[in-house]
RNA sequence: GCAGACGUAGCUCAGCUGGAUAGAGCAUCCGCCUUCUAAGCGGACGGUCGCUGGUUCGAAUCCAGCCGUCUGUGCCA
């Protein structure tokens, strides 16, 4: 059974006996009574509350007197599932048997049938691409990037784990202004390109022309925009010295991200490149300029769009080169061709709402069938303490420098295994452990919301943070190790040794792991699993210092509680990798 | 100007579609390692939920206005 269907099953039973106690409740249907239904903020008060409030007006009777009144019933039924119904203060606070439920949810974890119910279900038959981490080449990959790849891919993975067909789709930004701006510095630079450290460099550059460019005088500006746009014009034209530069310096840049990317843990399906698009664009300005929902303007063409508040579509520049839009519009027809999804996401910062406005009313308005599919998962800013980063500005913190950071303080850590493990171990762990304090950090704040970067929050270890989750996966791994050596086994026999409050907790809590899951992809935040799984992981603490398992006398109970941690373990594992993270056996 | 997002403890953040004395982590202070990993557990301290009104039996949550911060608003992405 799953939580939700529990949750059904009380909502029937409550739903019975407010129509039997209150006739003309008719307003009280089942599903009215169902989303009544809630857990209280403390777990100690019970595992589901039923505030009764609203029912006062039918049974004209003080919630307090209603409360009293169906739990007498409840009290009365023989439902096997609640084992205790408490009435206070107007609220029905019920206490769910975990005896009897244990025993189908452990087997279900373990042999995983839990975790793939969603792959069994109606969801199985859909398709869906989320299109996340365009990286810019030729300029520095900051930790904002980072936040970026660490939610895109946990959209991936939340939406494989209930059950959809999901393509995780980069889309290379190697075309552009920012290039040819960087091109033009590297061109004036006196300086070779390193052999190491060369997308820095090129980021450097880019950094470099923007100043160049505010230093030069108005007459120097229009001749310096003139060779830019030709370098641009070069690129697209594929041949020829430029061409050769764009396509070198654009390796440097691609082997630097894909590092990244695997060091992260981060996999793509499919790679699209602006470059690739930038014919579609130019034949989509064409086909709607014929249709006469594009125009020329001012030299550029576009549309404008004020009757919407969405100002002027550009779609192309009076240089005759296209925009990002452009080929935003030219790509979402691609993919629904090329891959036959349902469902199509960006996942882009804040800073292109208005962007992705203007993209989705153009696409309807030139009727384009699969416009309401699309979606904009529009995340906050990694913000400095003291502004924002930017790399045209170049204050911005690289995702390198974030890594040697974390790595940095993790190596105190992981010192007094010196000696007794492995170099290959050490150094296995440490990176386990900063992806997954990286993660986490990007992740556990509600995605809308902006992130003020400050290095020292990123290499705390102990609390609410990644490396918190993983080391109670590390403290079961322990003991089932220990276990073992003992010849001990985990048994889902005789559970109802599972008899603490805290014990119980953690029954309850896990249990509801699905449904959280499912939330948690409703509302596009990644950030309720983890809010989930530190408040487990609480959870198993309070029962990990309360409860000893392995000294525990009878071999039964050891087996069962055995259970319990094996049980946690899995859920816990399942959980840190639909946020990405993988935890070690031993830190 | 207009549009959007955000404003909760000293700091970083939870708080679901309105419900119980507004919760964590960090920092500060106090306990707990001869006992399965102390990257842990327990406790103390700390809040007019930006302000003002409205809706409601009930508002941090919904609505309106104001204040503040940030982002965007035709030749960048």
């Amino acid at each position: 059974m799953q939580e939700d269907a529990l949750k059904n099953e009380i909502a029937t039973s409550l739903h019975g006996i407010i129509k039997s106690l209150a006739p003309d409740s008719s307003d009280f249907t089942l599903e009215f009574v169902r989303d009544l239904i809630e857990f209280p903020q403390d777990s100690s008060k019970g595992d589901y509350a039923f505030p009764c409030f609203r029912l006062a007006k039918v049974f004209r009777k003080k919630p307090l007197e209603i409360a009293d009144s169906i739990k007498a019933e409840l009290d009365n039924s023989d439902n096997k599932m609640v084992s205790e119904v408490v009435s206070v203060a107007g609220f029905l606070n019920l206490f769910v048997n975990k005896k009897n439920l244990a025993s189908e949810f452990f087997n279900s974890v373990e042999d995983e049938s839990y975790f793939t119910v969603g792959k069994r279900g109606p969801n199985a038959q859909k398709r869906v691409m989320v299109e996340y981490s365009q990286p810019n080449t030729h300029k520095e990959f900051h930790v904002g990037h980072g936040r970026n790849v660490c939610l895109g891919d946990s959209i991936c993975r939340l939406y494989r784990y209930v059950g959809f067909n999901t393509i995780g789709a980069n889309y290379i930004g190697d075309e552009g202004t920012h290039i040819a701006k960087c091109l033009f510095a590297v061109r004036r630079s006196s300086e070779d390109i390193p052999a190491t450290g060369r997308a820095e460099w090129l980021g450097q550059r880019y950094v470099e022309a923007n100043r160049i460019l505010e230093e030069a005088s108005e007459e120097e500006k229009t001749e310096y925009h003139k060779e830019i746009s030709q370098i641009l014009s070069d690129i697209e034209s594929k041949e020829g010295e430029t061409y050769n530069l764009w396509k070198e310096t654009r390796s440097y840049c691609m082997d630097d991200f894909m590092d990244i990317y695997n060091w992260l843990d981060v996999h793509f399906d499919h790679f699209f490149y602006e470059s690739e698009v930038s014919e579609a664009a130019q034949e989509a300005v064409a086909h709607y300029m014929k249709e006469g929902l594009l125009y020329e303007d001012q030299g550029a063409i576009g549309r404008d769009m004020s009757d919407a508040k969405l100002g002027f579509l550009m779609v192309r520049k009076s240089d005759g080169n296209t925009l990002y839009i452009t080929k935003d519009i030219a790509l979402a027809k691609q993919k629904f061709e090329q891959f036959k999804i349902d469902h199509n996401i960006y996942v882009v910062g804040n800073e292109q709402d208005f962007h992705f406005k203007q993209l989705f009313h153009f696409l309807n308005l030139a009727k384009f069938e699969n416009a309401d599919k699309c979606d904009h998962l529009s995340y906050g800013m990694v913000k400095r303490p003291d502004g924002k980063m930017s790399s045209r500005l170049g204050n911005s913190f690289t995702f390198f420098d974030l890594i040697s950071i974390v790595q940095e303080k993790l190596d105190g850590y992981l010192e007094k295994y010196q000696g007794e493990w492995s170099e290959e171990q050490i150094t296995d762990t440490k990176r386990l452990l900063a992806v997954g304090a990286i993660k986490y950090g990007m992740l556990s704040t509600d995605p809308k919301r902006d992130i003020v970067f400050e290095p020292e929050n990123w290499t705390r270890f102990d609390g609410n943070s990644g490396p918190y989750l993983m080391y109670s996966y590390t403290r079961c791994q322990s003991i089932l190790e220990k276990a073992k050596s003992m010849g001990i086994s985990p048994s889902n026999d005789n559970l109802e040794f599972l008899e603490t409050e805290v014990e119980g907790q953690l029954i309850f809590s896990m249990f509801k792991f699905n449904s959280i899951v499912s939330n948690s992809l409703e509302q596009m935040k990644p950030s309720n699993v983890c809010t989930y799984l530190y408040e487990l992981c609480k959870t198993f603490s309070q029962f990990y210092v309360q409860v000893n398992v392995l000294k525990e006398e009878n071999k039964d109970k050891v087996a069962a509680r055995l259970a319990l941690i094996e049980t946690f373990a899995k859920v816990l594992k399942e959980g840190l990798n639909l946020i990405g993270i993988t935890p070690p056996k031993k830190m």
